[in-house]
DNA sequence: AGATAACCGAGACGGTACGTCTCGTCTTTAG
DNA sequence: CTAAAGACGAGACGTACCGTCTCGGTTATCT
């Protein structure tokens, strides 16, 4: 026994096959319980903000096995971003399409800035913000984050023949208006920043064009 | 913060009397211990970041014992800001004039900027917002602050006919770039984006002026 | 142990029923397993002892998967036990017939004590009475293998007319300083104490002959 | 400040003194926590077995933070082990003299294995012993234990004229007698079984006599 | 030959306990 | 009455195993 290893190989002999080990052996991923530790760390980002959200809290308050968080995500860090990655690509429209730069401009930053305004939202953002700051695991997945965001903009941008290094400090202006506002809490995000932005982008856009 | 002492020894001074009876019981504080637990965090902060910034870690460094920082301070944050006020009112430019608006605003921001991505100063604001986000006595200092740097840059927009309005969107657009880098470390702040953001802002502002 | 299969079919005899529904289906035990599982049981207690003895540590050792224990051994006790018995039953002869009654135990003390110092045999004693003193399900067999220890010595004693009760304590005594010396380490089981300790039984038993 | 650290030496300079450094600084060790600690331990011991004994559970039984267990006991071992020594100065006797051999070792006999059975005492015996196979600086501990526990024994044998070395291996049959009972739990010690060992040990110490 | 059934290795699952770390508070002694 | 030292209850950390539950795949026996 126990020598009769990784089958499937039999028929290596005969041939100059590849070799494929073995396709998968073992239990597969409960998806649910996948989606029980987003679905938890959502509720407690919600309900008790960043401080709230330990692994213990997760596990806890999702009915799974601590072993089973730290078998698919490196860190409390790697569940938040999944979570804010999810929502994003689900809110906003990645290529709008209204035949002016400003239009989509106006499309894409409203759909942007109401998101981040969402109460769902902002405490996703604010904990991501915040962890970052402190834990470099945070900071590296906040990095991944906010560079897949800053791409999308920056391909509308290019889109209508933007330079990509201006399409790059502009992408960082619009998006660092949501942090900035994020951080301070002093104004709401909302459709007439969004708005009076893209006009700002707008402009110094045209200057540039190709 | 931690100035307002327990006071009772004003009227040290007005007693002529012969056997001064007694001029202060206890110990006073000491004013050595406070100056230590400040360069221990701002050392910390410089050399291993704000993850590495723990109560214990600066009573140990500044070889302090831990119920004298709590004495003083209510939090890690208030250290950290107390830190920081001392070391802000001395970096930034008020009121740069070259003539021009993109010449001013090129002044203010490279001096901006620059002083930002210091790192004796970059920790301290990382460590500033993240405690904003976290508790909501925090994030009113930093609100304050904030919103008077805003106001300067503000002021000299308007200096240039800029009106209000868009001189608002136009500081938080630049300010939002400071803290958008600051939190995700993606990039540097420096000469460059300085330049590059002025001129954004500069066109943008032209074409409102009144 | 791990021999009283899932059962089922006892009532096969007595129904005279036509289909004898069916006696086995499936795959058959892998012996090999079964000693590749005991080989490293072995070794880990050699090398590492007790405290290194754990299910996934054997499983590993013995590139077997953890169910297949689990399957044909309620607890890792009953996977010691079962290495108990088989090393018990090779190394002490169970009925030596010298003549006499000091004889007979000399001989079977002798080989008890020798075999009990074993450095292959030791580390498993010293794990059945560790664990014995854990859980219940270890103290269970534990019981089992000593109270069949005990029966031969026993034996051995009555065929020279020693009353049973007799037997019984005088079997204690002579095991009970095997499982002393174990526990304590104070000094070495060998042919001398075996010698000395028959002495004292002989003498104890010629008082109470039948 | 900060840096006249452990005072109480200014005096060196002016002598060869001993350098006693400073006496103590601090909270004291609080006295209700360590026999709660104790207490709670007893009580797992009596109520689950060793098998309940976590440091866990102590801790929650006895309302004290786990580090505080781990800063004065380097191991369960160890509480354990304080326990067995408070409680070993009032359960032992001493040296009975009733004229006769047989008569002492009945007495003492009876008092040892009675101890060793009652149910308070006999889950910490258990434990140690578990403990002892598994960990060496323990099974020191335990070793002085028993030693000084035949030395006992011993003593009461050679009084009646039992040469040395059979006096203790005398002594180790019948304590091994105790941990045997006590390994496998098939049977109960008690005044019978004390009396009958009692009868042995004076049998085979008559034949030696000086 | 095909169906059925038990075995096998691998490995995910919900848990519990580990020993360490840091928190904010409390207590003691020195100055 | 402050400073330092350091014990205290609390609770999160990441790891190791527990015993159970799938998986895909491999023998064996029965029809």
């Amino acid at each position: 026994m126990a020598d009769q290893r990784k089958a499937g190989r039999a028929d290596d002999a005969g041939g100059a096959r590849k070799a494929v080990p073995r396709p998968h052996t073992g239990r597969r991923r409960n998806e649910a319980a996948r989606s029980a530790v987003l679905d938890a760390t959502a509720k407690l980002l919600r309900e008790r903000g960043p401080e709230g959200l330990t692994i213990d809290a997760i596990a806890r308050e999702a009915r799974v096995g601590r072993q089973t968080i730290y078998r698919w995500w490196p860190s409390r860090a790697a569940v938040v971003n999944e979570l804010a990655s999810e929502n994003a690509r689900l809110a906003v429209p990645s290529e709008p399409d209204t035949g002016s730069l400003q239009g989509d401009l106006r499309a894409f930053l409203r759909a942007s800035y109401e998101t981040a305004a969402r109460p769902d939202i902002a405490p996703i953002l604010r904990t991501l913000a915040s962890e970052a700051l402190r834990h470099d695991d945070f900071a590296v997945a906040l990095r991944e984050f906010t560079a897949q965001r800053r791409a999308v903009l920056r391909a509308l941008l290019e889109r209508h023949r933007v330079p990509p290094v201006r399409a790059e400090l502009l992408a960082e202006l619009a998006f660092g208006l949501i942090w900035y506002r994020t951080i301070t809490g002093h104004a709401k995000l909302g459709r007439t920043t969004a708005d009076a932005t893209a006009d700002v982008l707008a402009t110094a856009a045209s200057r540039t064009r190709r």
